[in-house]
RNA sequence: GGGUUGGUAGCUCAAUGGUAGAGCAUCUUACUUUUAAUGAGAGGGUUCCGGGUUCGAGUCCCGGCCGGCCCA
């Protein structure tokens, strides 16, 4: 056994041994399949008074030990939270007592019965009858000690700060990192909210394809991929757009997908890689429809979430109960960069509003993409409060329709919060003329060099030309929202597991 | 991609260019209601990797690897 031991395998010898003798006295941990649970750790405090004295049996991993003598007080934690276990000697056994105090760790996984009680010192515990080491912990978990000082004030000792450590090593974040898993959880949360609305609005929720010959419905830069058996090269998605629109034109009135998409540029606190995205299309609906759908979405998820409808985020109050601030683009512009809507009309004249405002005007090709930029430097910043911003310029909204009598505008909104943009909405382009041009002139700035711009879609257009609704839809970014809903300093505080290059070796 | 900052014991962190330390964790031991248990003792290091400067490098210089933050 003492191979078990070895050296070199990364694992900690001592609890190597620890197994070993385990398994030599014939109780090997790792033996066993299931444990029958009868009580979470959460349960048997909110019941004592039903429990007290009444067996149960739990199941978790050991996060504290104190052995004392001939009696030994343990701290199990489950999934609901923490249960203190106590044990004597002249009860247990010599051999059961003797695996608490030579061959457990912090860390191993333990099933226990025994009676409910409260101990001298008042705490809830197990008084254990029997004990099941189910699995054993062979690398130590960094727990930290939760303690009070002497004002009073609440302190953490060790744990685990190493964001690396924290991202790449999920499971271990999760068991030690309180806040962590709430925030995570947090998450899980905001998605079965946002589903709960779309359902109980008469969505129906379907799944779209991944792999697409033509990645298109937003402007960024795809993953490439290879299919063997046709031998051909495939997208991974970086939207969920155009598929949904198909559902609609083929008669699914309400559709919404929450899914995974994919855009191949940088990474920062704001992005990851793959993103979950949520998209809702309703037919026969418009951009106010849309509105009202985001008002009324992001309230449901903010009160499964917070229990009320306002909330903070790095210390600023953001409350979703009034009606959501509106405001056009242009008219936030003049606003915030002191720039009037009548030098933004044509290329000349933007190109010298960005001179005079000391910004570079190269890699800026196009009115509408100026406008966005002056949006996105002095606007943004300033939208704390939700902020619907509407009327973007066409040249930017392949997708969207016109506004009536200002075709150099659209039906539009872009939902902002505590400056961060949050999601996306048009009255659909539903006539296959105007998408074609759309498209055609997307494609001209593609054969300029813009890897972002839209692709021509022939598959889509066909569809499109079988006749459309009039169609409102919204697509916003769910980690996002996330973020902002529970107060993350960064996407991968949201995201289970962040991209991050991969550890060589 | 650029700037900046970091990588030291299992974890959290120290260490003027001069013998690498502490707390928690671990091991031994005492203790029959503890809870940051406590007391006594012990072990534990490729200072991210590779070069260089120096009598001497965790520390200074160069390159690389992996992160954090800011910017594009």
């Amino acid at each position: 056994m003492t191979d078990l031991a070895a050296e070199g395998s990364g694992l900690d010898p001592v609890r190597r041994q620890k197994l070993a003798d385990l398994r030599e006295a014939g109780r090997d941990p790792f033996a066993h399949e299931r444990f029958e649970v009868t009580h979470h750790a959460a349960k048997i405090v909110a019941e004592f008074e039903a429990l007290d004295g009444q067996t149960v049996s739990a199941a978790g991993r050991i996060t504290s030990v104190r052995v004392q003598g001939k009696v030994a007080f343990l701290d199990i934690t489950d999934t609901t939270g923490r249960i203190q276990l106590y044990a004597r000697r002249d009860e247990v056994g010599d051999d059961l007592f003797d695996d608490i105090k030579h061959h457990t760790d912090l860390g191993d996984i333990l099933g226990v019965s025994g009676f409910v009680f409260r101990t001298q010192r008042g705490e809830i515990s197990i008084h254990v009858r029997e004990w099941t080491l189910l699995a054993k912990s062979l690398r130590p978990l960094p727990f930290g000690k939760e303690y009070e000082t002497d004002s009073g004030e609440e302190k953490h000792a060790g744990g685990l700060k190493d964001p690396e450590m924290r991202y790449r090593q999920r499971s271990v974040d999760l068991l030690v990192n309180r806040d962590s898993r709430e925030r995570l959880l947090g998450r899980m949360k905001i998605v079965r909210a946002m589903r709960d609305y779309l359902d109980t609005h008469d969505y129906l929720e379907v799944e779209t394809p991944v792999l697409q010959a033509m990645a298109g419905g937003a402007a960024a830069r795809p993953f490439l991929t290879h299919h063997n058996a046709l031998d051909t090269e495939l997208h991974l998605r970086i939207s969920l757009e155009l598929y949904l629109k198909r559902l609609i034109i083929g008669g699914l009135d309400r559709v919404y997908e929450i899914g995974r998409v994919f855009r191949n540029e940088g990474m920062s606190t704001r992005h990851n890689p793959e993103f979950t995205l949520m998209e809702v299309y309703a037919a026969y609906a418009n951009l106010d429809d849309m509105m009202a759908l985001v008002e009324g979405m992001f309230r449901h998820i903010c009160r499964a979430l917070h229990g009320q409808e306002n909330f903070s985020f790095q210390g600023q109050e953001i409350d979703l109960a009034p009606s959501f601030t509106r405001l056009p683009i242009l008219e936030g512009i003049r606003l915030n960069a002191g720039v009037a809507p009548e030098e933004l009309t044509t290329l000349e004249l933007a190109h010298a509003v960005l001179t005079r405002l000391g910004l570079p005007t190269e890699n800026e090709p196009t009115v509408g993409g100026i406008i966005e930029k002056l949006h996105e430097k002095f606007t943004q910043p300033t939208l704390i409060q939700p902020t619907f911003i509407t009327e973007f310029p066409a040249e930017t909204s392949p997708l969207a329709k016109k506004m009536p009598g200002n075709p150099a505008l659209t039906r539009r909104f872009e939902i902002y919060m505590a400056g961060a943009e949050l999601g996306n909405a048009f009255s659909e382009i539903n006539d296959p003329i105007d998408q074609r041009e759309r498209f055609a002139a997307q494609s001209d700035l593609r054969a300029g060099g813009d890897a972002e711009a839209h692709p021509m879609d022939e598959d889509f257009l066909r569809a499109m030309e079988y006749g459309m609704p009039p169609t409102g839809g919204f697509g916003g970014g769910v980690d996002r929202l996330a973020i902002i809903l529970t107060d993350a300093p960064s996407i991968r505080d949201v995201i289970l597991f962040p991209l991050l290059r991969p550890e060589r070796g």
